[in-house]
DNA sequence: GTCTATACGGCGATAGAC
DNA sequence: GTCTATCGCCGTATAGAC
């Protein structure tokens, strides 16, 4: 499935695209290496080869801005992800799919995503782990953008693991969200500490690695009594 | 073990702390909420309680006061940790100790420190918290701070499961360290989710239950082939 | 030494003229 | 749809009070 319908996805030709989008693709970019704070419309608009005012005539406020960037892509996501969630139920025995099924459901649209090597998406996969993991908007803005899509995530969990503590479901799914983000935000510091042996850039490894470690782990929190 | 030697824990009587000590505070807490960008000099000394040219008359730029404050705490942090992890490799019998209690030893020093009420520490928490998941500056100032303690739990496992991928502990590592930050976070999100089934004030809870799914997904990555 | 008052150049977001 | 103007706050430097 193509990720992309109706987005510039960074073309060489960057004076063909439309200048509102080229502002939310500066906006992306730089928000998602520096967060909401530390960037600067001007940085933006100087970015996007546009006038500082034309962000605030399409966007208005900085922080409408920002929305924008998040809504652009949201809808998105959350098509790939929930039909990727349909099949994996939908293919799954009578018995219902595995733990491993159901979470590769959930990360590999996300590792496909990555793996594109669509810098656009890149961002915005950053910004997400940035907004996740703020004190100030993480909960607010990760429950309004994404809320159904893990609400159904974690049905399907709920579901595989009948005999389960519902607290441990929830505390497994905010570790695998926190593993998630971090390997989104791509800040190289797997590759210093491996010495090169992990790197960050092998987004297969990241993910081939991911689901059967969440999958052991919810296993583990699920059948022990703490 | 006192967590706080020569650290005002924030008291009551805010008034006989010392400037220079009430500045790093303020930063503290304002920087663990908003990040670096999002934080003003003259933010943090109206919370002091000091004059603006205060702060740069002890501390120099505004990075530098950045820096003062994630020194203060990360030796305490990395001494009771360093202890943690000498006293699990003393205590283990000649098959060294188990997975769980590497990461036991790893994390509980954490939990204890979180769940002391402290909110000085809690404030330091959740910006290491930021920083962890900071593309600017996670790499560079997690490796300053951290990699020593870090670099020695990596070999502790290494040495537990000494048939494993060494790729594989890597990225166990990464992810134990995004579920970690992300719970240091606190951003209520997993309130929300959970519709309050599960609540991050809750750190006993959130630490009886990484250690279990940290230990099976690092065992789960590394006995499978990948 | 510790601290305050003040000032400066620069850049922030935004509104209003064009 | 575009650009200029404005006002306030930014980080920082400094002169001097205690």
């Amino acid at each position: 499935m193509n990720i992309s319908p109706n987005i510039s996805t960074t073309p060489k030709d960057g004076t063909k695209t439309p200048r509102k989008t080229r502002i939310l693709d500066a906006a992306e970019e730089l928000f998602s290496k520096r967060g909401f704070h530390g960037v600067t419309l001007r940085q933006i608009a100087s970015m996007a080869g546009v006038d500082v005012a034309l962000a605030s005539y399409h966007f208005g406020r900085k922080r409408a801005l920002f929305d924008a960037v998040l809504l652009r892509r949201a809808e998105i996501v959350n098509t790939v992800r929930n039909e990727a969630l349909d099949k994996c139920l939908d293919n799954a025995g009578k018995n219902g799919p595995s733990i491993e099924d159901i979470i590769a459901a959930y990360l590999r649209p996300l590792g496909d995503i990555q793996a594109s090597g669509d810098s656009g998406w890149q961002n915005y996969l950053a910004l997400i782990a940035w907004v996740n993991n703020s004190p100030e908007w993480g909960d607010e803005l990760m429950t309004q953008y994404f809320n159904p899509l893990v609400l159904r995530f974690i049905d399907a969990l709920k579901q595989a693991l009948p005999d389960a503590d519902e607290q441990a479901i929830y505390w497994g799914y905010h570790y695998l969200s926190g593993a998630l983000t971090l390997t989104f935000a791509e800040t190289g510091r797997i590759d210093q500490l491996s010495g090169g042996k992990a790197k960050a850039s092998n987004i297969k490894a990241a993910y081939a690695h991911m689901i059967p470690f969440m999958a052991a782990g919810i296993r583990g929190i699920c059948a022990s009594k703490l």
